[in-house]
RNA sequence: GCCCCCAUCGUCUAGUGGCCUAGGACACCGCCCUUUCAAGGCGGCGACACGGGUUCGAAUCCCGUUGGGGGCACCA
């Protein structure tokens, strides 16, 4: 059975390089029946607050990787298993595949001279019984990391120093217990960032000390951003969080990430993930980095939000709406507004006008809007709005015959009357608008449009 | 400085020696539709980093160069 596993560290947010790599694994596990585990990788003190692993749990949840589905397992903490990891490191120095060293970095470097030089095996056979524990590596050979994704890589061991597992006062170190969970838990297939290629490296070497066979290694490209640097949470907008409350859509969100590194191919990208699982192949996995390009993610919500049946867009809508606003009066605009909207956070510019005592006013558009014999069209139209069917059918015709008499198409006779009963020069479809803000609420606007146009 | 990875349109990618005059998507530009803006339809621009090999034949294989990236903690 396959077994892989995702292991973030409580860090506040949830990097979207990690929703990646979390999708990959998830995809993995699914489509064999296998297991995810979650680890939360929470042994260093420093950055762990329980908030956080809520965090990475309803991250997790939202792109659909949750205990609801049985190949989910977990979370584990690996502060839990401590115990295991001191165990581990005992062994290694019982067996004499490691040892202690109590050199310090201003010794090492007064040695080698250098501050680039790794450590120099010092203490290899001083046989102290106290500091830090060093793992003993080869000095000749190479140790050969067979990556699913980049083929045989190969690590020569004179570059490789005695790294450290343990500090001096005994806590293991990542690198130790992430090997050491990774065996206890029976993960078979470790999938992860790329820059974790050089911990590869080291940990080929401790699985076998630790009497157990490597893993199938997959390391994935790294996501970049404009610079092609590696995305970073002081820099760039990683937070998978950020993107959710901006109304990004889950299935977009997932669909796009599926993407950086992979692709079902024949010429596909929007797919649903239920059609990816099956088709995702970890020898199929891009090496070259990607860019995460937010206009594409945009462009794919849009996408998203468009197949939505209308009552569902209304519904997803909803996190973003007023509660005092009338949900049916906005379950009756949703659909105009559908179309026109990339992220659900963008529904209230679209809609606001509905419910506002006032439209929003902004000089800009005004100007804009109020070019061509505006108080003709608005007078013009404020009488017929007397009386005119509230259809837009019949609304529209109302303009065009005022529009007519001043010379003017549709195009140019609907502004003044647009940013009247809107506040803006864009929005939607005109006379859908007037229907619903009804005829009470739009002639006043149109009222209120003509004195400050006469003021 | 050392180790490692990578290299097809601006971006994400298809391509695994002949199907490539290199396909799709996003972005961009134009046209159509049109009450604004979108959406939609149609079309356009646009890439195999460079240099050597190997081969009848190279985007595809090998070597080198250049250029990017990742990693070098008693962090994870």
């Amino acid at each position: 059975m396959i077994r892989v596993r995702f292991a973030p560290s409580p860090t506040g947010m949830f990097h979207v390089g990690g929703a990646r790599s979390a999708l990959f694994n998830w995809a993995l596990a699914e489509q064999s029946g296998g297991r995810f585990v979650l680890r939360i990788e929470d042994t260093d003190a420093a950055r762990n607050r329980p908030e956080w692993t809520e965090g990475i749990l309803s991250a997790l949840a939202w792109i659909g990787i949750s205990g609801d589905n049985p190949v989910f397992e977990g979370p584990h903490f690996q502060s839990e298993n401590e115990s295991q990891h001191r165990e581990a490191v005992a062994k290694l120095l019982a067996d004499g595949k490691a040892y202690y060293c109590d050199c310090t970095r201003e010794l090492l470097q007064e040695r080698t001279g250098s501050e680039h030089k790794g450590y120099d095996g010092f203490c290899r056979d001083r046989a102290l019984s106290a500091g830090a524990v060093r793992f003993r590596t080869p000095d000749e050979g190479v140790t050969v990391v067979d990556d699913v994704i980049r083929g045989r890589v190969e690590f020569p061991n004179d570059a490789q120093e005695d790294f450290v597992i343990a500090r001096s006062d005994g806590s293991p170190l990542y690198v130790l217990a992430n090997a050491v969970d990774d065996i206890t838990q029976g993960i078979t297939h470790v999938v992860r960032g790329e820059e974790h290629l050089a911990n590869a490296q080291r940990q080929q070497l401790l699985w076998p000390a630790l009497g157990a066979n490597p893993p199938v290694w997959a390391h994935l490209p790294v996501i970049v951003n404009e610079q092609r640097k590696k995305l970073s949470k002081r820099r760039d907008k990683v937070a998978l969080e950020s993107y959710r409350d901006e109304g990004y859509l889950a299935e977009a969100m997932v669909n796009y990430l599926m993407l950086l590194g992979w692709g079902p191919g024949e010429d596909r990208e929007i797919m649903p993930w239920a059609e990816m699982v099956p088709l995702f192949r970890l020898e199929d996995v891009n090496s070259a980095n990607a860019f995460f390009d937010e206009k594409k993610l945009r462009a794919f919500n849009g996408e998203y939000i468009r197949a939505l049946p209308p009552e569902e867009f209304a519904a997803r809508c909803e996190p973003w709406l007023d509660p005092s606003w009338d949900r049916e009066l906005f379950a009756r605009v949703a659909p105009l507004a559908q179309t026109r909207i990339a992220v659900l956070s963008e529904i209230t510019a679209n809609v606001d006008f509905l419910f506002l005592d006032e439209p929003v006013f902004d000089q800009a558009s005004w100007d804009k809007a109020m070019k061509n014999s505006p108080e003709e069209i608005l007078s013009g139209y404020l009488a017929r709005l007397e009386t005119a069917d509230m259809d837009p059918e019949s609304l529209k015709t109302a303009l065009e015959e005022v529009g007519a008499e001043h010379g003017l198409k549709l195009g140019k006779a609907q502004a003044p009357v647009r940013v009247a009963v809107t506040g803006r020069t864009v929005g939607l479809p005109l006379f859908e608008s007037i229907e619903a803000l009804g005829r009470e609420r739009s002639i006043e606007r149109v009222r209120a449009a003509l004195t400050r146009l006469r003021g």
